[in-house]
RNA sequence: GCCCGAGUGGUGGAAUGGUAGACACGGGGGACUUAAAAUCCCCUGCCCUCACCGGCGUGUGGGUUCGAGUCCCACCUCGGGCACCA
């Protein structure tokens, strides 16, 4: 600190990151009196890779909002771990035959070191993984808790599955809403009474949050497992694994579901208030994708009297008269029960198997035409004017959605036009009528339908949590209790999948022989409430403490990638909002407020990757430039939410900037006023900082910085200065900081709005819009005042010469226009 | 195809409807130095000009306005999401 003493970034920061540690500077406070702030960032998963410069730039993004927060005398939690189950490490397991969890205890210790380097206000202490037994007890558990609950529609939350039993016990289905888009039976006490334990067991399963049944999976031989729609990339011959590139077909196959289509609807409306992204939640609201429309009922008729109803979903009931056909979906439940009066079964049945062949992807690729066949000896009836019209099952009709039934009106609809001239259908224009008063008129009813589907909860991997319960010999499924969790992973002898197309754990005769589910929990299942574990990352007791919860309630401000939009985010607020039913959580959402930060790409504008050789090591540019430095260039380098090229020469910028406020220190004057220039640049930097501005506010502290050169600046000038520093560059602001407690716990500098007038002010002067000259008035200069100086200059005046003045506009402290016709 | 978002100097970018290009990188010139690095000072949107003056300029074409990068309409390009959802 000592005058023309070198900045020696590598021993300064050192210094102090190892000084901040033992003292606990950034130690979050218990829950107290103090106003709290969660501010968190997307924890990440610790690959192989390690990180590149671009990894930390959402971090720093968060840090320097959480600095500047804790100046201000908020208790900020920020703390930091790692989404450590995952693909990547089972397969190292599967080359090496090495158990996963060292090597990734290894992973997470590397990457812990690359992010220490940068200077981050984490509590470590409050550190969570989610492959570790401690936490993933909790996981299981709020698993256990989705098992054992319902979704009462009628009251609109998730209810313990007691209570349903209790209402069945009572009075049968009569007062429980069936399950939306499944078909629950009904019964009566006296039934439900006389049912099997397997029977109930089999009816609950169909109200159960988290569920077991089967489904057409996206499997993938190579992998040996099922993945998400959002893991699968088109290839060039079809479908294939966004990892790995391998071919990924159809497959039907037992699984573990949540009901996440329970919560559509709060899903859907909770969104609105949130402090997000515009585009994050658009994605969402497209996911979920609400539709209104009606349900039609639609009699089906052979030449000897009635057959059945089928009943169509369409949001356009107004053209109902307009209809020439009815067309099912190839998968339409009933129609092997039709074959008899179907007189072209042949035809149709090998129609429908041939669909059954086509993986989905192609069936539903955009522009494949559409095909069909006729259900030859069937006529539909319009339920609104009587008219018989011919019915046809058609690929582009899809079960899965609304009642797998849709009326043609070749008039009105796009698909039907083109579906209806391939096949010579009649195209009809018809009236349009109200939508609400037809369906009520012909029976039918207004619904609403959502293109989200529940979501698979299972992985047939062994790198992820068990899932705990067991299947009994006679069929019952008996979940674990709590005083049981954790159920831990087994050690296996091999961990390849099992090739039928079963979990590792399949292969442990123990784990099999006590019924344990083989089936693990899927990535997201750890991710989608780790932010609850951080309020009271260690209790052994509950997932969190009440009193921990009830203080720290949600996170205040979310930064991460916009990638995790259908995913993460969306998975998160389910689990939120089904504990929050429970009554273990106040808040229906868990993120207020969310950021989302742009990538960094190489500086030849192609993906970061090792691949095209572009990839910059964090660590190297700290060692060469320091941390301060990087943290300011990738606050500097733009927008927090746009993607950026990183610059090697742009990082030269930032580091002068740092040695530049070294050397000032230097050259202190003996100035005591507080200068106009820092009330501006304390407005702005606080501004920018609460409005994710890094870019600006840096920019700001560089005028300010280019100022103080020009004009000198004195001590406590100068250390507001570093106060305002603190948040991007935290350790040449702690060395240079004269104060005795830490700069980064020393209050956060105010303005006085008096000095941020100027005394004179510099306007345009336009004529027509066009700036042809500036004056300088003073600042109390009324318009009059401004006109006539403005009409005074020898350079307006030639501009007015020989034309007539219509009007005179005045901007205060901006511009004056003299309009004039020539 | 549908739904979002974005197009500004050589580069990254800045700009509550009010002087477009802040800040930084790069480039040019100069000072210091035996020399280089570092540092400091000046210039740097394009065209014309020695210079002044001037003209043109925020993807394209229209419009609203005294005044448009900003608002409206149409189009082009790029990025993201969804995709036979009835």
């Amino acid at each position: 600190m000592k005058a023309s003493s070198q900045y020696n970034h590598l021993k300064i920061e050192k210094k102090w990151q190892k000084n901040w540690e033992t003292q606990g500077t950034y130690k979050t406070d218990k829950p107290n009196k103090k106003k709290k702030m969660y501010i968190l960032d997307m924890f990440p998963y610790p690959s192989g890779a390690g990180l590149h410069v671009g990894h930390p730039r959402g971090y720093i993004g968060s840090d320097v909002y959480a600095r500047m927060n804790r100046m201000k005398g908020f208790n900020v939690l920020h703390p930091m771990g790692f989404d450590s189950f995952g693909l990547p490490a089972e397969q190292y397991a599967i080359q090496t035959k090495k158990h996963p969890g060292p090597f990734t205890d290894k992973l997470v210790a590397q990457y812990k070191k690359q992010l220490e380097v940068i200077g981050f206000s984490y509590d470590w202490s409050r550190e969570v993984s989610t492959h570790r037994p401690e936490y993933y007890k909790w996981t299981q558990w709020i698993f256990l808790k989705l098992y054992d609950a319902w979704y009462d529609s009628k009251k609109n939350k998730a209810r313990a599955i007691e209570e349903l039993v209790v209402l069945f016990e009572k009075s049968g289905t009569k007062s429980v809403a069936a399950v939306t888009d499944s078909n629950t039976p009904t019964f009566t006490a006296k039934e439900w009474q006389a049912f099997s334990s397997i029977e109930k067991q089999n009816i609950l399963m169909q109200y159960r949050l988290a569920y077991e049944g089967f489904a057409e999976v996206n499997w993938c031989e190579e992998l040996g497992t099922v993945l998400a729609n959002d893991e699968i990339v088109d290839g060039p011959t079809g479908p294939v694994s966004e990892r790995g590139g391998f071919p990924v077909i159809k497959k039907t196959m037992r699984q573990w579901f949540m009901r996440i289509t329970a919560y559509a609807d709060r899903l859907l409306q909770d969104l609105q208030p949130l402090d997000w992204p515009n585009n994050i939640k658009e994605i969402q609201k497209n996911w979920i994708g609400k539709s209104e429309g009606s349900e039609l009922t639609f009699n089906l008729q052979t030449a000897s009297g009635s057959l059945a109803e089928v009943t169509v979903f369409t949001t356009r009931a107004d053209t109902l008269f307009g209809v020439t056909y009815i067309v099912l979906a190839p998968e339409y439940p009933f129609l092997p029960e039709w074959q008899n009066v179907i007189s072209n079964w042949s035809e149709v049945d090998i129609y429908i198997k041939s669909v059954a062949q086509k993986e989905e992807n192609e069936r539903t690729s955009a522009d494949k035409e559409k095909t069909g066949v006729q259900l030859k000896g069937l006529v539909a009836v319009n339920p609104a004017n009587g008219e018989e019209v011919p019915v046809w099952i058609a690929d582009y009709v899809l079960a899965n959605y609304g009642t797998g039934a849709v009326m043609g009106v070749p008039q009105h609809d796009e698909r039907d036009f083109n579906f209806a001239t391939k096949y010579k259908l009649n195209i009809i224009d018809r009236p349009l009528v109200d939508k609400i008063e037809i369906t009520k008129k012909v029976g039918g009813s207004i619904v609403t339908k959502y293109k989200m589907r529940d979501a698979i909860f299972a992985r047939q991997r062994y790198w992820g949590e068990p899932i705990p319960l067991r299947h009994a010999v006679n069929g019952l499924i008996v979940p674990l209790k709590e005083k049981q969790l954790p159920l831990q992973l087994p050690n296996v002898k091999s961990y390849e999948p099992s090739g039928n197309g079963e979990s590792p754990l399949s292969r442990v005769k123990d784990w099999v022989k006590e019924g344990y589910e083989t089936n693990t929990m899927p990535g997201w299942a750890g991710s989608s409430w780790y932010f609850l574990r951080y309020m009271d990352p260690t209790n052994a007791k509950a997932f969190a403490g009440e009193k921990a919860i009830d203080y720290w309630k949600d996170v205040d401000m979310y930064v991460g990638g916009a990638e995790h939009a259908t995913g993460h985010l969306l998975y998160s607020r389910f689990w939120h909002k089904f504990l929050y039913d429970m009554g273990y959580v106040p808040t229906k959402e868990p993120f207020k407020a969310l950021r989302n930060q742009g990538l960094i790409g190489g500086s030849d504008g192609r993906k970061m990757s090792k691949r095209w050789g572009n990839v910059i090591n964090p660590d190297d540019v700290v060692k060469l430039y320091g941390a301060d430095s990087l943290r300011v260039f990738e606050m500097f380098l733009g927008p927090f939410e746009s993607h950026l090229p990183w610059s090697t020469e742009g990082i030269i910028g930032s580091r002068r900037f740092i040695e530049r406020v070294w050397r000032l220190n230097d050259k202190l004057t003996d100035t005591k006023t507080i200068s106009k220039i820092l009330h501006k640049t304390i407005k702005k930097v606080t501004e920018d900082i609460q409005s994710f501005s890094f870019n600006t506010a840096v920019s700001s502290l560089m005028i300010c910085l280019n100022e103080f050169e020009k004009n000198g600046v004195g001590e406590k000038d100068f250390q507001i200065f570093l106060q305002l520093l603190a948040p991007f560059a935290p350790h040449i602001a702690e060395e240079l900081w004269k104060g005795a407690e830490s700069i980064h716990l020393a209050g956060w500098p105010k303005y006085n709005p008096k000095f941020l007038i100027e005394d004179e002010i510099t306007i345009g002067v336009q004529v027509n819009g066009k700036v042809r000259a500036e004056i300088t008035l003073s600042k109390d200069a009324s318009k009059e005042d401004i006109e006539v100086a403005a009409l005074s200059l020898p350079r307006i005046k030639e501009f007015l010469q020989g034309v007539t003045v219509k009007k005179i506009i005045v901007v205060p402290g901006r511009v004056i226009n003299i309009v004039v016709a020539e």
